[in-house]
DNA sequence: ATATTTGCCTAACGACTGTTAGTAAGCCCG
DNA sequence: CGGGCTTACTAACAGTCGTTAGGCAAATAT
């Protein structure tokens, strides 16, 4: 899907991707400008030009990056041969960690990119219809199963990863919930709704 | 809460609101320029300020009437003396009502509301919030009532609002799913999750 | 018929945007 | 010691941003 980024990155580039991300997630892309990246690294903004040859190649970068993440982190758990409830219980698991993880860049991956040019654009669209398949798949297959209530498979898919999604917005690393606790009870609380009792 | 926007506006305003949110939802408030919501009108940029002083005065008209557009259909619904699953229910079904009613216009409430500047900033927060709290509340009651299995009460309100929100972000007017389906089985799978059977 | 308002226009303002050219200091490696 | 790479700088570019000033014609009100 999309090319994994492994290439190690200068300790500056890293700074500068994880400043970035704060700005983008913060005061949305467009209005974050180099200017107040450069500012927040303390350098001139031509500076930054050492490093990446654009604004939007930083905005990819995060992106393709966060992207990586998710997928790495859930996809094994959707292939398992565990009973659906189970592998959906390990996925929801895991994407919950993934956003906490990378709170600020959840936002790129959840609303950000659509601000990059094409190919990229299509390329990303494609690898997030990819990630929610694989939500998708598992219940297909419980519902298939008898063991989720039957319902519109897209509807249960947007539910699911709505509630999923929207930890970014809520999560605060000094709230009284903290990643376990929101992965018992969200996924408790999910299954829920989905299971047949 | 936020003044109510029941003065009538000229047809050229509607018209220039209606476009307006097209692009804020579509492209982002910040990414929107005038000239692109002029042209998209058929007039010139500077031809926009015979109506509206700036751009953030057309962002907070919109905002204002679509806040009012969901506290208008929910909080009655969330006022009522039924028991509380027939009242959340209720509240479910007249916001998702709302969110496709205005579909461009939710992009506002749920996001780009954050572009807005104080004070109009803070009092948007603080209706989005009462907001909130109704849901909140209605499930305090069902929980306390025994109705609601027992959880952290924050985390199902996010869980509940999450689901509720993000559907402006794939319903399609011209999908397989109508309004009174989305409100049946969408009401149905949340109230599972919540219910004690 | 005259005065006023409405709704658009052209032209331009200063501020800010992403970006480039050219340069120089500090570093690693031969 | 010397050459190249890295990382920063100053200065400035063309383009776009939201917005304003001032005018003109048609509709509306008096």
């Amino acid at each position: 899907m999309l090319p994994v980024p492994d290439e190690a990155l200068s300790t500056r580039k890293l700074e500068i991707l994880a400043e970035a991300r704060k700005l983008f997630s913060r005061k949305g892309y467009e209005a974050a400008s180099m200017r107040d990246l450069a500012e927040a690294l303390g350098i001139k903004p031509a500076s930054l030009y050492s490093h990446y040859d654009s604004k939007e190649e930083i905005l990819w970068e995060i992106a393709q990056r966060c992207a990586h993440e998710f997928h790495e982190a859930v996809l094994p758990a959707a292939a398992g041969s565990e009973p659906p409830a189970e592998r959906l219980d390990r996925m929801i698991r895991a994407h919950i960690e993934v956003v906490i993880r990378n709170q600020d860049a959840s936002v790129i991956f959840f609303r950000e990119w659509r601000h990059l040019h094409e190919p990229h654009r299509s390329e990303y669209a494609a690898s997030i219809a990819a990630y929610e398949q694989a939500f998708e798949s598992v219940l297909r297959e419980g519902m298939g199963a008898g063991i989720f209530r039957p319902a519109p498979l897209r509807l249960n898919t947007h539910m699911l990863l709505s509630s999923l999604n929207w930890v970014h917005r809520w999560y605060r690393p000094d709230g009284a919930m903290q990643v376990p606790e929101i992965q018992d009870h969200l996924s408790k609380l999910l299954l829920n709704g989905l299971r047949i009792p």
